[in-house]
DNA sequence: TACAGTTATGGTTGCCATGACCATAAGTGT
DNA sequence: ACACTTATGGTCATGGCAACCATAACTGTA
């Protein structure tokens, strides 16, 4: 069946790799996990957890074996979705290397440890991405750009911010999800109005969570509905909308 | 610089192709483009156009050019974007092949002459990938049906609605594009207080066309804006949103 | 010319989601 | 008892929206 796959003058053989745009929230900031490259090329530059897919696995499979071995992380918990794939020709000094880019969104993971190929791993805030602070290696620091505004996206239309919470979670602690990756304040009254009306968001357990001061807040979990109806939008600076 | 790519047990090379999703509007109808396989495997089936990315290309230009070779399509002026990548280690009997899908939507197309790989170019009412009656060569089934779902998608919350009409177009010709897909009628005027208030949406040129029979109708052109604000929301069946 | 038929455009009304804002509930510590 | 803090609930004016009606501007026909 081999002979079908012909190495020729314009086509060849490429290698597969998967790498991860992990976000998290830690002390009230959104938070991107990074390892430090521990073999060539890169070697000792910070880039995105990730390697190759093996024979037999698929791209999901390979995805949460590399966020276990570089990252020290059960993917089993949390949110796990595809990007985009890149294969510029240069892209790396290798050869054809073609890497599809999972997005994944997590409560606030432990510190993880370092795996084989990568030296440690660490997490840096996401703010870094955009002011220049940072170099990755490969063309990393353009796939955690982009995947940052995905992440600010997917909330708006989908459930994707209950991901940043535990298993239950109140209605503050999301809309500091909000508030943290959009960058703006919310007032509390209205979230909780649109929350709750937004069928199959969050479903209350009934139980309650003490906060060091105030009063006892209900504790939710997440809802069976993924896309939002009405959507979350973000407020706009022109236009009112109601 | 090739040593660093070594075949092992565990990781081996794969092959990197594009497959195309191309949708346009005859004929009141959504229609997607399928050709049929002249080379096994799969020799006579229906597919997506696509075919092996070169060494030195880029996976957009790969896309525009088996755009051209296998359909006869300039893609310069239609909207091409990048779906997902499939890559599960049973999908092609060749072997390791990944293939990135992409999106591409367009007006009202010339019939496609059959290219060099495809023995012929067709058009197929995409309202076929749902009801059973049409058996795709790999996992091009699943794959267009996951295209079919965006494009929904996709017109709500961008103007990808445009890409579907020519260079200028009435806000009818824009309405009958959301009707098609969504399957459902909209108010005329309704429609066009929405898309008119959403800013750069579209643009004004001046000009009029006059229909078979009644008044005629103002053209416009694309906006500057592509994620629209307010988004076109379908009508829900459940909540009222306004 | 008068008229019906057709399509584009514009306006009215009632409903409801929304943002801004205020009030109350239910905990904490002093 | 009181201040303080946070969660929850309510009011009100604005404006988007669906449903619906009215008018404009063209065609063809009597």
């Amino acid at each position: 069946m081999d002979d079908w796959l012909k190495d020729s003058d314009e086509v060849g053989p490429s290698w597969l790799t998967v790498d991860l745009a992990i976000f998290t929230l830690r002390d009230d900031q959104l938070m991107v996990l990074l390892v430090e490259r521990g073999l060539d090329p890169f070697r000792g530059m910070p880039a995105m957890p990730g390697g190759y897919v093996q024979k037999k696995e698929n791209l999901r499979d390979g995805a949460l074996r590399e966020l276990a071995e570089e990252a020290g992380i059960d993917g089993s918990q949390l949110h796990l979705e595809q990007l985009g794939t890149y294969a510029d020709p240069g892209r790396d000094p290798r050869g054809r290397v073609v890497t599809v880019a999972y997005l994944a969104l997590g409560p606030d993971l432990p510190i993880p440890t370092g795996g084989t190929d990568a030296a440690r791993a660490f997490w840096a805030p996401a703010a870094r991405l955009g002011d220049g602070t940072l170099t990755l290696a490969f063309d990393h620091q353009t796939i955690l750009t982009e995947a940052l505004e995905e992440v600010r996206r997917k909330i708006e239309y989908t459930a994707a911010a209950t991901a940043f919470c535990g298993d239950t979670f109140t209605l503050t602690d999301l809309r500091t999800v909000y508030q943290v990756i959009w960058g703006q304040e919310l007032d509390p009254s209205n979230f909780r109005r649109k929350i709750l009306n937004t069928t199959g968001f969050v479903q209350p357990t009934g139980d309650q969570r003490l906060p060091p001061t105030g009063r006892p807040a209900a504790l939710y979990r997440r809802g069976q509905a993924w896309l939002l109806n009405p959507p979350v939008l973000r407020a706009t600076t022109s236009g009112q909308r109601g």
